[in-house]
DNA sequence: ATATATAATTTGATTAATCAAAGATTCTGT
DNA sequence: ACAGAATCTTTGATTAATCAAATTATATAT
C-alpha cells in the first residue's frame, strides 16, 4: 500500500512531468513542488524507484512508470472530485478547498469515492475547470489556448485556471474571470506584458502575460 | 498539533474509562483497543502524559486530563458527525461506516465538519444512537435501559447500540433491531441465558444476555 | 507465605520521512 | 578550457511509532 508522501510524491511528479512536456523532472523540481529540500527528494526517488514506480536516472531526473502514472491519475481524480463535491455539495468557496483536498484525498476509500461521483452525476471537470480522470484512469486533454494564444476579436469562454495558489484564485474572484464567463481579447502589447479583455458583463481590464498563460479558454 | 495516532489514543481511552466507570484504564485494556503490543502502550501513554493529555501512574493506569478530555469528545464529535453524514448524505450502509470514519475523522478541518454538521441539521446523534457531543463538548448523557434491565412488557423503542462491531451490527440488521424499532420484552430467562422480545411488527424472538446488554432502550 | 501466573515496563531494533551540511557533478561564461 | 556557480547526492542525525524479548512488579492460589 502506498503511504500518503508516496502519493503525494507521483501526483507531484505527474503534474511536473506535464509542465516540462513529458520530459524527465529534476530533483529540483521534485523537492520543490513537495516542499522538501533536495536530498530529501533524492531518497524519497530512489525509494519510489525500488518500488517500480518510477524510472531515476542519477543526475537527469525522474519519470513515472505505467504504474506511477496510473497511480497518479487515481489521486488526481480523487483530488479533483472532492475538489468539486466540497464546493457543490458542502458550499465551500472553490478558492480555499485545495488544502482541504489535498489532505482529503489520502483519507478516503474508493467506495466513498464512487458515492460522491455518483451523486455529483459523474461529473467531467473540477471547480477549477481541470478534467477529472475516470475511473478506468482516462483523461480528457484537449488543448487549450490560453488568453496569450488564443485569436484576437472571438468570442470565448473560460475553461480552465491552471493556478490553484489562493493568491491567483482570489484575484480570479475579484476579477471574476470564473470557469464559464464569456470574454473576448482585444488587444495584446507584449512590450507591455498586457492583455485587454471584455467580458460579457461589459467590463474591460487588462491582465499581465504571466497571469494570462495561466487563464485557458475555449 | 495532536498526531493522528495521538487522537486515536485518545479517543480510545475516554472510550474505556467509560466503560471502566470512570477508573483509572489499564495499559492492557489501551493496548488492546489500539491493536499495539503492551510495551507500545505504555511509551506512548508516557508521552501523551508528557503533553499533559492523560495522568499517567505506572502499574496502575491512565486518565484523561481536562485537555485530554476536550479532545476526546472532539474526536467523537467527528467520528460520528461523519458517521451521520456517510449514510445521510451519501448512503452508504451503517453498518459499514465505521472503518471510514475512522480515517476521514483526522482528515477533515473544522471548516468542513461544521458544513456537514449544518448540512445535517445539526443532529443528536448518529446511525447507531450515540449521542454527538455539541461543539463547545457537551455530551448529553442520559442513562439508558438496556434489554436486560428495563421493565416487562412494557412498550420502548431501541435508542441505541453500544457495540460498533460489523459482525454485531450484520446481525442487529438482520433481526431488525435498528434504533428507533418499537418492542416490548416479555420474558427473561437468566439460567436459559435468553430474552424474549416481541418487535412492533408482529415478529417475536429471543436474544442472549450479552447481546442484550449492548441494546439499549427507552 | 511462597511459588506461579499475569500484567506492566524497559531495552534495543526497525521503518518511514525528514533535515543539515559535506562532497561530487555538471553547467556556464568568459 | 577552466573557475565558479548551480545542482545533485551522500552521510549522519532526528522524530514518531512500532515490535520482540527480557525484566520487574503485582496478584493469586494453594
Amino acid at each position: 500500500m502506498a503511504t500518503s508522501t508516496v502519493e503525494d510524491y507521483i501526483k507531484q511528479i505527474y503534474l511536473e512531468q506535464i509542465e516540462s512536456a513529458d520530459g524527465p523532472v529534476t530533483m529540483g523540481q521534485v523537492a520543490n513542488s513537495l516542499g522538501v529540500v533536495p536530498g530529501t527528494a533524492t531518497t524519497m526517488v530512489k525509494s519510489l524507484a525500488d518500488s517500480e514506480l518510477v524510472d531515476y536516472e542519477p543526475r537527469v531526473g525522474v519519470r513515472l512508470t505505467e504504474a506511477g502514472e496510473e497511480l497518479a491519475l487515481q489521486m488526481l481524480r480523487r483530488h479533483r472530485l472532492i475538489e468539486l463535491f466540497l464546493v457543490e455539495t458542502l458550499g465551500l468557496d472553490w478558492s480555499e478547498i485545495h488544502e482541504e483536498a489535498e489532505k482529503l484525498e489520502h483519507a478516503i476509500s474508493d467506495r466513498v469515492l464512487e458515492q460522491i461521483d455518483a451523486l455529483l452525476g459523474h461529473p467531467k471537470v473540477d471547480p477549477h475547470g481541470d478534467p477529472i480522470p475516470s475511473e478506468s484512469g482516462n483523461l480528457s486533454n484537449e488543448l487549450l489556448m490560453n488568453l496569450c494564444n488564443c485569436t484576437l476579436n472571438q468570442p470565448l469562454h473560460i475553461a480552465r485556471i491552471t493556478d490553484q495558489s489562493s493568491e491567483f484564485l482570489k484575484f480570479i474572484n475579484k476579477s471574476g474571470l470564473k470557469p464559464g464567463v464569456k470574454l473576448t481579447v482585444s488587444e495584446r502589447e507584449p512590450a507591455a506584458d498586457a492583455i485587454t479583455l471584455h467580458l460579457s458583463n461589459g467590463k474591460s481590464l487588462i491582465v499581465g502575460t504571466l497571469a494570462g498563460e495561466k487563464i485557458l479558454v475555449e
